[in-house]
RNA sequence: GGCGCCAUAGCCAAGUGGCUAAGGCAGGGGCCUGCAAAGCCCUGAUCCCCGGUUCGAAUCCGGGUGGCGCCUCCA
């Protein structure tokens, strides 16, 4: 496997701290807000990432976090008069309800910060008791950027001079310096006890903490590969991994891993440009299974436009795989295509090289075509094209739905029963010869936005 | 201002020193079909511009032009 490292800047050959395991985490979304497709994209690279590395045999254990303290959470109770628990909770269900239709498959932990709170404080007294940190009169606890030599070897982004407009805090020592502590700040304040009196935790602290909590090794590095989206790096990762070295002595990771983010007409998609799209918005007119193939067919790191015309595109790839499958359909598979699969994992672990791995896919569905063309009948030839599903299904998650299912989505009973009957009828006709009146049914049901296809096996209906 | 990324056919998108520059969508032609649809076959670019290195560059170096991101919450 071969990745591209955020920090050495360079795709290097992956090695896993222990053999045949892989630590990994990613930085999960701040739950205030219905999930973009930015959450989407991020978690569909990093669910590629895991897909391919157990495919090629490794362990994975995979840690994504809920951060559910947060200036936008409290001002969102404000705004709505509910509590932070009703906040946080309706948006991690639908947050997981997105990504599920999206076939993101659920981390193994999913820490949140409100329960890694221990974890959290201890960190805390270690940077304290180490002069890492310092505390202001209001309370608050600041890591001190000063007192780390290595401040900031991991992003390379800071910068000597002062052109920089950092959160302007009275009492801190430098610009950059950071909290991990806000004291308790009044009424409408959450507030959480702690050995630091009343208050909550800094941004960055919850995922040295969770990290140090859940998977930390206790070596020269603590995971394997932390991901997120490429704004995340700095500060957000720059400062969690300050915080692990100062406290704990090793690195927080050995890789890190930035994915690229969605664009709306060439800009960065975000809230405060009001051009975000919610997925649970999205999957209104797609079904999630086209979302997820559109979106992970960029590459994890460049920059996707989103445009309604790619997607449309990219529907239609993914329509031919299934058109395939519904060939084979009914067939069990017998034994696995070796050949195939290390074609596709071959592309993957090249830094997740999708274009590549869906070339296999695009080669492999002609070439699966041409063959049941020849031979409509070939039952060994027809479980080796079952088999190749079903593995691309499981590593780059699409393709797994019923073939069917996948071309009639959001037709309603009576609509089926309906078409059903104009295409009885319309088969009648054909039998004697009535083509006028079978064109006509044809017309009716295309009207209906219904496409038919007359196959040897008899006529099937798809919608577009 | 600091640190980076990107520019390949109408569109999306691989390839980063060397056979005829992957693949998909759209378009054109054909086979198949009662006609269609689906499927299959054929069909398109010398790689933003200029200069350099090299036997040889889309691929390396320098200089432009254009676009994007981080440095402030952000996937």
């Amino acid at each position: 496997m071969v990745i591209y490292d955020s920090h050495q800047r360079k795709k290097v050959k992956f090695e896993p701290i222990k053999e045949k395991e892989v630590r990994m985490y990613v930085c999960g979304p701040t739950v205030y807000d219905d999930a973009h497709l930015g959450h989407a994209r991020s978690s569909i690279s990093f669910d590629l990432l895991r897909r391919t590395l157990e495919s090629l045999g490794y362990k994975v254990t995979f840690v994504k976090n809920f951060t559910d303290i947060d200036d936008k959470i409290i001002k969102k109770m404000n705004e709505t008069g509910k509590s932070l628990k009703e906040i946080t909770e309706y948006y991690i269900d639908s947050y997981l309800r997105d990504m599920g239709a999206l076939n993101v498959k659920r981390a193994d932990i999913e820490p949140k910060a409100t329960e890694s709170l221990e974890a959290m404080f201890d960190l805390i007294n270690k940077l304290l008791e180490k002069g890492y940190a310092y505390k202001l009169p209001n309370g608050d606890i600041y890591f001190d950027t000063s007192k780390d030599e290595e401040y900031c070897q991991l992003s390379h982004k800071c910068q000597d001079d002062e052109v920089v407009h950092r959160v302007e805090t009275e009492g801190k020592k430098n610009p950059a310096d950071f909290a991990l502590w806000k004291a308790c700040k009044g009424e409408n304040d959450v507030c959480f006890d702690s050995p630091f009196g009343p208050g909550r935790p800094g941004w960055h602290i919850e995922c040295s903490a969770m990290i140090k909590k859940h998977i930390a090794y206790d070596g020269e590095y603590e995971i394997d590969i932390h991901g997120g989206g490429a704004d995340l790096f700095f500060p957000h990762h720059e400062n969690e991994e300050a915080q692990t070295h100062c406290a704990y002595g090793g690195h927080l990771a050995k890789y890190w891993m930035h994915n690229g983010f969605v664009q709306i007409n060439g800009e960065k998609m975000s809230k405060s440009l009001g051009n975000s799209f919610f997925v649970k918005d999205a999957l209104k007119h797609y079904p999630g299974e086209v979302l997820r193939f559109y979106l992970m067919s960029t590459h994890y790191r460049a920059p996707l436009n989103f445009s309604e015309e790619d997607l449309i595109a990219s529907k239609k790839r993914l329509d031919k795989l299934y058109r395939l499958k519904k060939r084979v359909y009914g067939v069990n598979k017998k034994q696995e295509d070796k050949e195939f699969q290390n074609a596709l994992l071959n592309a993957m672990r090249d830094d997740l090289n999708i274009s590549k791995a869906l070339a296999v896919v695009d080669e492999f569905v002609k070439v699966a075509n041409e063959a049941l063309d020849k031979n409509p009948k070939d039952k060994a030839l027809k479980q080796k094209i079952v088999s190749n599903i079903e593995f691309i299904d499981k590593l780059l998650g699409v393709g797994g739905s019923d073939a069917y299912e996948y071309f009639q989505a959001g037709v309603d009973e009576e609509t089926k029963a309906k078409i059903n009957e104009l295409i009885e009828k319309r088969s009648a006709a054909k039998k004697e010869k009535n083509f006028e009146l079978a064109d006509k049914i044809r017309d009716e049901l295309k009207e209906m936005g219904i496409m038919i296809q007359d196959t040897p096996a008899g006529t099937v209906w798809e919608k577009v």
